[in-house]
DNA sequence: TTCTAGATTTCCT
DNA sequence: GGAAATCTAGAAC
């Protein structure tokens, strides 16, 4: 089990470290394990495009206060929840968003919470957007407001090491375009050639 | 393979 | 009221 002292640590340099390493969740009898392949940087007061800019605090938000290696979920356009690892101390709101995981064990059990269906009974296109998004991972993996402001550090959802052989591809984060002098910061990190990936840079 | 509209909570950035 | 750290179905090409 990954300790806290992980998450206490800069969160640009936790979000690239996370890369390859192994979400464990059990819930209603199943045990899920998938490696994180994307992840993005949140950089708290100072980041325009991060929830906690100048030191904003909501009802929403305030688990971002909280100490490293809380979990913080959120609603975001009505519909999807997304997964934020809290990283520093309370005086620093900052956090890494995962956005694509790649499914080790019984894959059955993501595709019935995404699709309700077996993986065989998928589409091709489906197959492709199992778990590349951080909206879709949180429906593979079953998570809701319920994990809201637990941690990581429980027998029930862990972080587990494990890969380090791949390259690290660094771009600008998704889906912030309204974030001004923000939106272009290389805060985004994946593991190069895997298939679950959100979005990979051309060229 | 690309586009569009629509889903609908939380905060006004 | 309007937009958001997004995704889907259905249409068009």
């Amino acid at each position: 089990m990954i300790k806290r002292e992980f998450f206490d640590r800069d969160t640009l340099e936790v979000a690239k470290d996370l890369l390859g390493k192994i979400i464990i969740r059990r819930d209603n009898n199943i045990i899920y394990k998938a490696r994180i392949v994307e992840t993005e940087a949140y950089m708290g007061i100072e980041d325009r495009a991060c929830q906690t800019f100048g030191n904003r605090k909501t009802n929403r938000n305030k688990i971002m206060y909280e100490d490293a290696g809380t979990i913080y979920i959120y609603q975001t356009y009505g519909i999807h929840y997304l997964m934020n690892f809290i990283t520093r101390d309370k005086n620093h709101p900052e956090g890494v968003l995962i956005r694509a995981i790649e499914p080790l064990s019984e894959i059955d059990n993501f595709s019935l919470n995404r699709f309700g269906l077996k993986y065989e009974n998928l589409s091709p296109y489906q197959k492709k957007n199992l778990t590349n998004g951080p909206g879709k991972i949180t429906k593979a993996l079953a998570i809701d407001k319920k994990l809201n402001g637990k941690n990581l550090f429980t027998e029930n959802f862990y972080i587990e090491d494990d890969l380090k052989d791949f390259q690290i591809i660094t771009d600008k984060r998704i889906g912030i375009d309204y974030a001004k002098e923000a939106k272009d910061y290389p805060y985004r990190f994946y593991i190069k050639d895997n298939p679950y990936v959100s979005k990979v840079k051309k060229g």
